[in-house]
RNA sequence: GCUCCCGUAACUCAGCCUGGAUAGAGUGCCAGCCUUCUAAGCUGGAAGCCGCAGGUUCAAAUCCUGCCGGGAGCGCCA
């Protein structure tokens, strides 16, 4: 449709087809037109003023107007645009039919690596966790709907410090209690090893000793304590990201990268590229960057050279275009760190494919949600307490079943994922779960209670049809949208949901090219909020228009089902 | 002190990349709508020096500069 006013206007103006094609607009009401044309650009070289240009203009176009075109209308310097809106629904329709509907070709031919998620062993996996998890799912989906080839890859951190101060604390002050997978009571002897370390330095000195026997292997009885709590803790993400929806191709663990990255780092030394006073570190002062310190004084290994020997491992196994990494934006120094420092070593074309994603913080509002770990809240404490809002709110309404909990989860993890994804990535996001993981208007379970609405139509339809099969060449229409559907005049809320799912490929376009998945989510609501609106306005079943209006309903469920597949929500048939 | 991010309605946020027509949602508040396809819904209303000050432009929430306020980071945590 758009291209049929773009045309019509390269005609008659001095301006080439792309330059038409950027400058039209939609106007900001749809009383005023379906596309406009801003004529103030044009009036230093046709030396007029605007609204003369736009009137001269109006004037051309009326001579030979396509069919496709309704009308045109001048208002001020605008020139307005008004679609034959049978035409556009129509085509509207075809093309959410057609088999590619909603795969773009933006990325075709690329390959890109996917980190995110990067929980460490022996800590919460904590709201901050769900934030990045979402995203980073959300983004590989969204690039591979643009044809790229994507690996996605978890990296977490079973080794270094923490883990130090965590078996310090358990044989310290923990050795009588039991060995658990309970969350809680791994992150908790970590906030406890903080505490206790932070009230008497010579604690660290132990904690130092243990890090060492750690990374040279020689202790047995701590080797067995690692490897079992480490599998703990490895085992506890499971059910978090089956819950999630989260799917990993590969993943690593910071302890495969504990040798490589030490002797990368001995290298840099040997090649002049680092330095060493106390420790070994990369001086990158002179790119304001700072210092960058890859071996401590007593010569084990920090997680800045870990990142190095992972780098060259991406590099070898898993060739890309681009390296992209998704983390929290207080690592943000760190990774441009980590790509200065590729590029000083030779890796000019790697470091270049390498891209960072830092989000924001997820914090509480003040006084709510605090819990033992310290100001983060385990997963497990604050999802409980979700999926219980969640069946409260499907038996309120009477929504029973046996299958009852199993919706709560899909709409409690609905609930989180959206009110996380809704908001640019760059935002610091205050978390309220109270207001969250409320179910009404900007929020997931609204978007999963529009997809069952729509399905609900078609459920009833269908099962019309099959108990009334010999009506199915009259009364009931095909739903396949193969057989032709007659429009007849449209309504406004259904013009509005037409008109909506026609952007829906554009979206996913500027999500592509901005890192951007809240553009998807904020269009999947628009979307939702047009549908509502329509449902409200006009019966489907038994109406005149019933042919189109399902094929409406039938276009609506699965764009808005993409949508969610690329924010990464499961779709739910019934509340 | 330096670097990065943020500042839009009472609250939580879109819009800013790529400047255009009276700045949009949701929540909360007020007034309505369930004998009709799921009321987790729909309709209407009140509510804004778009942090401040300059600059660029025919046109600035949007671009540039400075300031103010909040957050994060800045060598042996990850």
């Amino acid at each position: 449709m758009k291209e049929v006013v773009v045309k019509l206007i390269a005609k008659e103006v001095s301006l080439d087809v792309s330059e038409v094609e950027n400058s039209i607009e939609v106007p900001p009401k749809s009383e005023m037109g379906d596309f406009a044309f801003p004529c103030f650009g044009l009036a230093k070289s046709e030396k007029k003023p605007p609204v003369m240009i736009a009137r001269d203009l109006v004037g051309k176009f009326m001579v030979n107007l396509p069919k496709e075109i309704e009308r045109v209308d001048v208002d001020g310097a605008y020139v307005n645009f008004f679609v034959d809106k049978k035409i556009l629904a129509g085509e509207v329709l075809k093309k959410v039919e057609e088999k590619g509907f909603g795969k773009l070709d933006l990325g075709k031919g690329k390959k890109r690596l996917v980190e995110y998620s990067q929980p460490n062993t022996h800590k919460a996996f904590h709201v901050g966790h769900i934030r990045g998890t979402s995203l980073g799912e959300s983004l590989a989906r969204i690039f591979r709907a643009c044809g790229e080839k994507v690996v996605q890859m978890n990296y977490s951190g079973d080794s270094g410090m923490h883990i130090a101060k965590w078996i310090w604390c358990y044989r310290k002050y923990h050795k009588k209690e039991k060995l658990s997978d309970d969350e809680s009571w791994i992150a908790g002897i970590y906030v406890d090893a903080v505490k206790g370390i932070s009230e008497n330095e010579e604690f660290q000195e132990e904690v130092d000793k243990i890090n060492r026997k750690i990374e040279s292997g020689g202790d047995k009885a701590i080797n067995a304590l690692w490897k079992k709590t480490r599998a703990m803790s490895i085992k506890s993400w499971k059910r978090i990201y089956d819950e999630l929806g989260a799917h990993f191709d590969v993943s690593f663990f910071e302890s495969e990268f504990e040798e490589a990255g030490k002797d990368e780092s001995l290298k840099l030394l040997e090649k002049g590229i680092a330095k060493k006073d106390d420790a070994i570190f990369m001086d990158l002062k002179d790119f304001g960057l700072g210092a960058w310190v890859l071996l401590r004084k007593d010569g084990t290994v920090l997680y800045s050279a870990k990142d190095i020997a992972l780098a060259l491992r991406k590099f070898k196994d898993y060739k890309s275009d681009n390296y992209l990494i998704c983390i929290g934006n207080e690592q943000k120094l760190h990774f441009e760190q980590l790509v200065k420092t590729l590029e000083l070593m030779g890796l000019k074309d790697e470091a270049s494919r390498y891209g960072v994603l830092p989000f924001g913080m997820v914090r509480f509002p003040e006084g709510k949600m605090s819990s033992r770990s310290g100001a983060n809240v385990l997963y497990s404490d604050f999802f409980k307490e979700v999926v219980k809002v969640a069946k409260d709110g499907l038996k309120k309404r009477g929504h029973e079943g046996n299958d009852i909990d199993k919706r709560a989860l899909k709409i409690a993890v609905a609930s989180v994922k959206y009110s996380m994804l809704k908001q640019g990535p760059k935002k610091t996001m205050i978390f309220d779960p109270r207001a969250d993981v409320a179910f009404e208007g900007d929020t997931g379970p609204y978007l999963l209670y529009s997809y069952a609405r729509a399905s609900s139509i078609i459920r009833k339809v269908k099962s019309a049809r099959n108990s009334v099969p010999s009506k199915v060449g009259t009364g009931v229409p095909s739903l396949s949208g193969k057989a032709k559907v007659k429009i007849s005049k449209l309504e406004d809320s259904e013009v509005k949901l037409v008109k909506k799912i026609d952007g829906f490929e554009d979206v996913v376009g500027r999500a592509y090219e901005g890192l951007a998945p809240n553009l998807i989510a904020n269009y999947c609501f628009e979307l939702a909020k047009d549908f509502n609106e329509f449902y409200h306005a006009c019966p489907v079943l038994g109406s005149e228009s019933e042919g189109f209006r399902l094929a409406l309903v039938g276009a609506f469920r699965l764009t808005l089902g993409k949508g969610l597949e690329l924010l990464g929500i499961e779709k739910l048939e019934k509340m």
